[in-house]
DNA sequence: ACCCAGGGTCATA
DNA sequence: TATGACCATGGG
């Protein structure tokens, strides 16, 4: 049987917490889960901070801006034309709810899961983004380093899809919100550490884990 | 110079 | 359903 949640307490106590998402408003986490789409971070909170810089991270002005403007501002993050018309569509389903969190916080997470899919240029990885790390729903963030780090240690064959990959999170992993934010983190984390795309990863630390405790299928 | 990074969409077969 | 092409910057 799988054991995801001894994974997560291995990965939990060899990093420790990564304290995601860095963002100091429920606003700037769901802007960075769209600037962060397919770039490094670093260039995402260039352009957060280049938003902040030129007064412009709150939802009325980016409702407001041109979207050619915005696009100038965010340049660092990469697809900024692309990802200005996200920013400007996401806003334009916001104002419905007067660009307001509480308002956001009253919808269930499955109908809330399907009008932010519904939005041009959001995605499943950037919608459950913004529902875990902005508006704390217990929703697992699969991304490549998930699909790469599971199939390569046997939990996944590599064929599944986004939401086959998420059931099986949601169907065994058994913590809270808190530890589907810090599971996410610690992935990207270890991801980046000790399992990027070399064929062999022979330092992945999740592998001994599942080796030691005989986890893989 | 090359590879990649906390993706999403659309055309084609 | 499933590939390929496209979007675009910055750091290693």
């Amino acid at each position: 049987m799988f054991s995801l949640n001894t994974v997560y307490q291995k990965l939990f106590a060899c990093y420790g917490p990564q304290h995601w998402w860095p963002g100091e408003t429920q606003f700037e986490v769901t802007i960075g889960a769209i600037l962060a789409q397919n770039v490094s971070w670093s260039n995402a909170a260039k352009a957060i901070a280049s938003l902040k810089a030129n007064n412009l991270l709150t939802p009325h002005k980016l409702f407001k801006e041109d979207s050619v403007v915005i696009a100038h501002h965010i340049k660092p993050s990469g697809y900024y034309n692309q990802k200005a018309f996200a920013i400007q569509s996401f806003l334009q389903w916001f104002h419905r709810y007067d660009f307001s969190f509480d308002a956001l916080n009253a919808i269930p997470t499955a109908i809330l899961r399907k009008e932010l899919l519904s939005i041009k240029r959001i995605g499943y990885e950037t919608a459950d983004s913004i529902l875990l790390y902005a508006l704390q729903r217990k929703v697992f963030v699969v991304d490549a380093y998930t699909r790469r780090i599971f199939t390569r240690v046997g939990f996944l064959t590599g064929n599944e899809d986004y939401m086959a990959i998420q059931a099986m999170f949601h169907e065994h992993f058994t913590g809270n919100t808190y530890d589907y934010n810090e599971f996410h983190a610690l992935i990207v984390k270890h991801g980046k550490d000790r399992c990027t795309k070399k064929p062999a990863c022979n330092e992945c630390y999740i592998a001994d884990v599942c080796k030691q405790y005989g986890l893989a299928k």
